[in-house]
DNA sequence: CACGCGTGGAT
DNA sequence: TATCCAAGCGT
């Protein structure tokens, strides 16, 4: 090897690589504002660049500081979340927010240990913070250097295992240089976003081809080491579409732990009879229709949903609109934080039938 | 340490 | 269509 890996990133990031993304604004003295790297490196975990960047924008328009976001309800943080998945990180952003008006003067802290404390917060993304921001010299490992790194040194075994990633760490921190750490950062991650993807990497236009080992003996598709396959089980559930008279739809703000942690979600029960019994209990109903099922695939299982839709619901005075369930109108729900097959299913609704009035069947 | 945690793009 | 997995973290 005959320079440093950053000695050749570094000229091709000023060439090749991205300069123009939204959190990438920066101040008069190059340093860029730590409240929107953040921001962005948490939208960005396990999320697609092209995924966060209209989210990036909506949320920094609402909530442009870490004050303000620190100020805002639960409520309106999980609704500009809403779509993007991995809710906690929402949760875990608006709770660290906090902390840092209690205990950092409004500002995320500039100590490694400090900023890992704070929920949703690792490794990564502390050094993340800390070498965009501030241009500290600290090394990140996300799956585009995780790819680079196990191609470049030949490192095979599935980087989700302990000694893999462990030797990928040692790695990522070797070649993170002092000077320039912070466009370094963002060009190991360009190079994997751009140069070294997952398939169809193109080593022709790669900086670091002449000294990497995959190239070399010829690894490239089989680095880094796949992911072992696990079958996805499949669970069912019937979802409850209660709306009354005037249009409203009753839903319910799901608990603080499982998937969709703190989202307002439509009723559910494990199949149409108990969903029946269900509906009784919110309405007075004497019909429900079967919409289009349909399966909503998680990381980690297969949801395959029965909606039944309660068409003129009379609600019962005392049991519905409390902290956990109430009836939102259309108008209300796209300030709502909805998970995204439920905002899909809301939105495929019929207006509702005037009373004494059939829908005409179809052809 | 293995698992839970969303969604959409690419192939 | 089925599968993989993307700027990971917390427990």
């Amino acid at each position: 090897m005959t320079s440093t890996l950053a000695a050749r990133l570094l000229p091709w990031f000023d060439r090749h690589g991205r300069h123009d993304l939204p959190w990438q604004t920066s101040a008069a003295d190059g340093r860029r504002d730590a409240y929107r790297v953040w921001l962005s490196e948490v939208m960005l975990q396990q999320t697609q660049v092209a995924t966060v960047i209209p989210y990036f924008r909506r949320f920094t328009a609402a909530l442009p500081t870490l004050p303000a976001l620190a100020a805002a309800d639960e409520d309106q943080v999980l609704a500009l979340w809403s779509g993007l998945g991995y809710y906690r990180r929402a949760r875990f952003l608006h709770r660290a927010a906090r902390l840092c008006v209690e205990r950092h003067g409004g500002e995320l802290p500039h100590d490694f240990d400090a900023l890992a404390a704070l929920p949703g917060i690792g490794r990564s993304t502390a050094g993340a913070i800390l070498a965009q921001a501030h241009g500290q010299r600290f090394p990140i490992l996300d799956g585009n250097v995780k790819r680079v790194l196990a191609r470049f040194h030949g490192i095979a075994g599935h980087p989700g295992q302990a000694r893999v990633e462990k030797r990928l760490w040692e790695l990522a921190d070797a070649h993170t240089p002092s000077a320039r750490v912070a466009d370094y950062t963002q060009a190991i991650m360009d190079l994997g976003a751009t140069v070294c993807t997952r398939t169809h990497p193109l080593c022709a236009a790669c900086p670091l081809a002449a000294d990497c080992v995959a190239q070399r003996e010829g690894l490239t598709a089989h680095l880094p080491t796949p992911r072992p396959g696990k079958v996805l089980p499949t669970r069912t559930t019937t979802m409850l579409v209660l709306r009354d008279t005037a249009g409203r739809v009753l839903l319910e703000r799901r608990g603080p732990d499982g998937v969709w942690s703190g989202l307002w979600s439509l009723p559910e029960a494990p199949d149409h009879e108990a969903a029946w019994r269900l509906a009784q209990t919110h309405a007075r109903l004497d019909d429900a229709q079967p919409l289009a099922p349909f399966v909503h695939v998680f990381s980690h299982y297969r949801l395959a949903v029965e909606p039944l839709l309660f068409e003129g619901a009379t609600p019962h005075g005392g049991i519905a609109d409390n902290a956990a369930l109430r009836w939102y109108a259309r108008d209300a729900w796209p300030a709502l934080g909805l998970p995204a097959p439920v905002r899909t299913l809301l939105a495929t609704l019929h207006p509702p039938l005037a009373p004494g009035t059939s829908r005409p069947r179809r052809a």
